[in-house]
DNA sequence: ATAAAAGTGTGATATAAATCACATTATTCT
DNA sequence: AGAATAATGTGATTTATATCACACTTTTAT
């Protein structure tokens, strides 16, 4: 870990690079850059937190452990901050975030942070937009879990990683079959045997760990619909 | 509906509060009161917004008509802001807010709303601080959803309208059997029948809409492991 | 290289809760 | 007031999917 220089970071988020010199400054002071490989946890479920965390680069899980499973809330793919809505709050971690690639994170002080929307509209601005964006997708995922059952939730996430995450119709799934379970609020064998299905009917190409999108707008149609 | 004197309102928000003279008369110049009875809808699904809404007094239901059933998101006490994420983001609603009691709301012009980010930290403050407390709750209610199974949601649900909505052990339900479904993802006749089951063990006492909670610890213990 | 551990696929069974069906009770309307 | 409509309760049946059980495969460790 090491403090950064804000200023010549080439990594700014949306909401810093409306930051003024002086402004970076002071947000140097109080960050601190850490980098982590797959499998590092970041935070963990139930600390303490008085850290906003912004991802640089990489790809992370957030999870809850509840009192009957574990759930994979979302994948959240840099450049994004994590931990506003803790840290602002009650600052003990809902869930836990891990990275599942390797992964850069700048660790910025909960004071400093509030500094900067006190003195930076713009900069106020853009993390509400991100807020609101959050919000909107978390929306989307408790709607789709009560309206589809497990074929089209398992769809839709195949599709939001070749879309969102890899941009590509071809990549290897950063989870094992059970934490796609956690992901799509169901079981290892479920998943196991969907994957199998899409498979046979030529949705899919799976071999291990590695899935190519055959036909996609079937996998689009069985995302809305299932 | 009025143009109203935002100035010498009695019902600021929390945002609100930090406006200085000028930047209420600004605020008055966009923002109009209505009001709503039981029933009335104030903004719809699938149509277009350009209105932050604050609610200075009532209740509402949040709901969404998904291709499978009807859910209804949340309730909603005034005071709180609606539509802010919705207004921010896309434009489009992506759910319907009903008043389930009389309910006076303002509409702000997002442009207006904006304008006070821009020139009132604290303002954008209190904004930000609005966005983490709805998205943790939305959070735990969707964790909730996959944790627990319908009698625990239930008596989440209960124990909502008790603590926060009602603040008594006893209230009418704002809402039928089948809109209480829809709150806690199920059927008519499951809720149907688990109120039943509750009020056999003496848990609460149902009579039609009017519900008294008996055993309230009971029903905390069913509300987290069930 | 071999053993141990972890991950995966697939059939059989169990289960929570939806759906169906219909009787009963409220509420609304004319 | 009486008819029509909506809301509710409750049994019977169905269904999606979890769980169990176990074989097979891949990865990791010694």
């Amino acid at each position: 870990m090491k403090t950064s220089s804000c200023a010549s970071c080439l990594l700014k988020s949306k909401a810093v690079v409306n930051l003024a010199e002086q402004e970076l400054t002071v947000l140097g002071k109080s960050c601190v850059e850490a980098v982590f490989e797959k499998g590092d946890t970041i935070f963990k479920q139930d600390a303490l937190s008085s850290n906003i965390i912004y991802l640089q680069t990489g790809l992370v899980k957030l999870l809850v452990k509840g009192p009957q499973r574990t759930q994979i809330l979302r994948l959240k793919k840099a450049p994004c901050y994590l931990g506003i809505p803790t840290t602002m709050g009650d600052k003990i971690n809902h869930y836990s975030a891990v990275a599942i690639e390797k992964t850069t994170a700048c660790f910025v002080d909960i004071n400093t942070f509030k500094e900067l929307i006190r003195i930076n509209p713009d900069f106020s601005y853009e993390i509400i937009v991100e807020l609101c964006r959050n919000e909107l997708e978390q929306f989307n995922r408790c709607v789709k879990l009560v309206q589809n059952q497990v074929f089209g939730r398992l769809a839709t996430h195949l599709l939001d990683l070749s879309d969102n995450i890899y941009q590509s119709n071809q990549f290897d799934l950063p989870l094992n079959r059970s934490e796609i379970a956690d992901l799509v609020c169901s079981s290892r064998e479920t998943v196991s045997r969907l994957l199998s299905d899409l498979a046979k009917e030529s949705i899919i190409d799976i071999n291990g760990k590695h899935l190519k999108i055959i036909d996609k707008s079937r996998l689009e149609k069985i995302s809305e619909k299932g």
